[in-house]
DNA sequence: AATCCTGACAACCGCTATCTA
DNA sequence: TTAGATAGCGGTTGTCAGGAT
């Protein structure tokens, strides 16, 4: 007998109807969960929904600086493996990975008018993008050492070196992505050669996600009171920096010195117009 | 106030890989 | 060995909220 299945948002019934299944009889066997829990959905659907949005470790919310800088240098090595990206991003799913890559980076590729999986633009996110966000992940950490205050004058006068010998294969200047994972921050004098003056913009695209509020979702509502994960342990550099520095409790309490940032869409600024230009010109890269 | 546009993200679809009887 | 079921992946679409006009 055909089953008229729902399809659609899912209704906050239908969420608990699955949580209250799952914390019963466990996950799997999609087809018949969705069945013998008297949900009309598909069993993918209620897999995807679990998956993705009602599991515990489920983590929600902004994309911290540490995870965009994972999620460019893990996609520059592996491409649109979202799921083996999600994979070093505890509590993310593969599809908020591939949304967060598809509203946020692919929407620079377009303003540029280039295509994201072309050089350039994979150079201007290496070397420019990269370790900008090395020096905001720096900045916001040293910010946390002190107070607000203290940590907003850092961010004005910090200066973001850029490289001008990138060409020299200076591969360690961007953050590498250990075998387990793990975020290894070169430090900023590694960057060496050409220093940019203060420019990163406040509001780059790769950074203003902090500034929107925080989507209340189901889950939290469920969960929230026990989705207390260890990010130190997957994101862990040989020096302990992560550690100390870039716990992402913490780290989402530091964000709050941007928070008073503009959300303008200013998203590039003459450095990253001069960059990519500087690129189109010439194949100084290889 | 109404309409349009855009961004974010939830959900679906098609396909492949793996499992199991 | 094989066919059907299930799980997983990546691409795409749909929905909705908020901002702009």
């Amino acid at each position: 007998m055909m089953m008229d299945l729902r399809r659609g948002p899912w209704t906050v019934e239908e969420d608990f109807t699955l949580i209250n299944y799952i914390a019963h009889h466990g996950e799997g066997r999609w087809n018949s969960l969705a069945r013998c829990a008297g949900l009309k959905r598909t069993g993918k659907s209620c897999r995807l929904r679990w998956l993705n949005y009602l599991r515990p470790d489920v983590r929600r919310g902004n994309i911290t600086l540490e995870e965009q800088l994972l999620i460019l240098e893990l996609h520059s090595r592996w491409g649109n493996r979202w799921s083996k990206i999600a994979q070093h991003l505890p509590g993310r799913t593969d599809n908020e990975i591939k949304n967060y890559w598809r509203t946020r980076v692919q929407k620079h590729a377009k303003q540029l008018k280039c295509d994201v999986n072309s050089k350039q633009f994979k150079d201007t996110m290496r070397y420019l993008w990269m370790p900008r966000l090395v020096e905001r992940i720096q900045a916001a950490a040293a910010a946390g050492a002190n107070s607000s205050t203290a940590a907003r004058a850092t961010a004005a006068t910090a200066t973001t070196t850029s490289n001008s010998n990138y060409h020299q294969g200076n591969t360690s200047m961007v953050a590498d992505v250990g075998s387990g994972g793990q975020v290894i921050l070169p430090q900023a004098s590694t960057y060496g050669g050409h220093s940019f003056t203060a420019q990163f913009s406040p509001v780059s695209d790769l950074t203003d996600c902090y500034n929107y509020p925080v989507k209340q979702s189901n889950n939290q509502d469920y969960y929230q009171a026990n989705n207390q994960l260890s990010y130190g342990e997957t994101l862990t550099s040989p020096t302990g920096y992560f550690n100390q520095a870039l716990d992402f409790h913490l780290m989402e309490q530091n964000n709050a010195w941007m928070d008073g940032g503009d959300v303008s869409d200013n998203l590039w600024n003459d450095e990253d117009a001069w960059f990519f230009q500087q690129q189109l010109n010439s194949n100084t890269f290889n």
